[in-house]
DNA sequence: TTACGTGCAAACGGTTTGCATGGGT
DNA sequence: ACCCATGCAAACCGTTTGCACGTAA
């Protein structure tokens, strides 16, 4: 029976997919590619790097997590949904605060709403200059 | 002699870095390395990709200038104090709406007031599905 | 004249891709 | 059996760095 409407397909439940989505749950925080192929080695899981790579592209793209891109300008991952933090980070020594605030929240949805966006996910980073670091310059 | 520490500050008033300084003051918003060396390149000043690389850098470092990633994960600059806005991106097919909001930098001001924090600069990035896409799938 | 700034090209490192094999359906 | 998923390694590409020369101070 040839199969009705050619979605992108389905994804299948491979051991290699199912792993990376475990770490992805037992994360907290956004992850590189990288750092979820270390985890996965550190626990057993043997999982090639470029598969761990198309994996989260994959699931990226179905909106299943969240991509953002650290400092160094690596892509970093979190399963959507998670219960999630901002930061704010000092620009000369690194220091990071992680800020909670309701308000950028239902600004997002409402942003969103108003131009007929769903399923919206939004990352927010600031930056400046923390008080100690202020003080010596 | 023993160099008496010298300070790496003070960035020398050079042509190149007038030049990229011009870039980014007619950019409307945030430029990658390379798209600031093709304008460069386009307008005549002849500026080593490097040394677009490097002073950009300088710049970030010192405050002058804000540093993010665009989706590909490349450095994108843009001068500070620009009269700025966000984006909602569409996360299927990559359509773009600005955004202005106020309300987000009075939130984000309250929030690095609140610890200690000053100089600050944000970044927001909406995430989701455009109408469009939202109706396909 | 003395460093810092620059240009060039090679080196780097994260990410992607081609191809042959393995495994879900 | 069919074909997507995987692994490996090479290819890619944005960015960084070493070194010699140029140039502001």
């Amino acid at each position: 029976m040839p199969d009705t409407d050619a979605r992108p397909s389905a994804l299948r439940p491979t051991r290699q997919r199912r792993a990376i989505t475990d770490a992805l749950a037992n994360a907290a925080d956004f992850q590189s590619a990288q750092e979820i192929h270390d985890t996965l080695r550190r626990t057993g899981d043997k999982v090639g790097l470029a598969t761990v790579y198309r994996t989260l592209q994959a699931m990226a793209e179905s909106g299943d997590v969240d991509v953002r891109h650290n400092p160094a300008g690596e892509a970093t991952y979190r399963r959507c949904s998670d219960s999630h933090h901002h930061h704010l980070v000092c620009r000369s020594c690194g220091r990071t605060v992680e800020i909670t605030g309701s308000a950028v929240e239902r600004w997002a949805h409402a942003v969103a709403d108003e131009h007929g966006f769903s399923e919206v996910s939004h990352t927010v980073e600031l930056v400046g200059l923390c008080a100690e670091c202020a003080r010596r310059q």
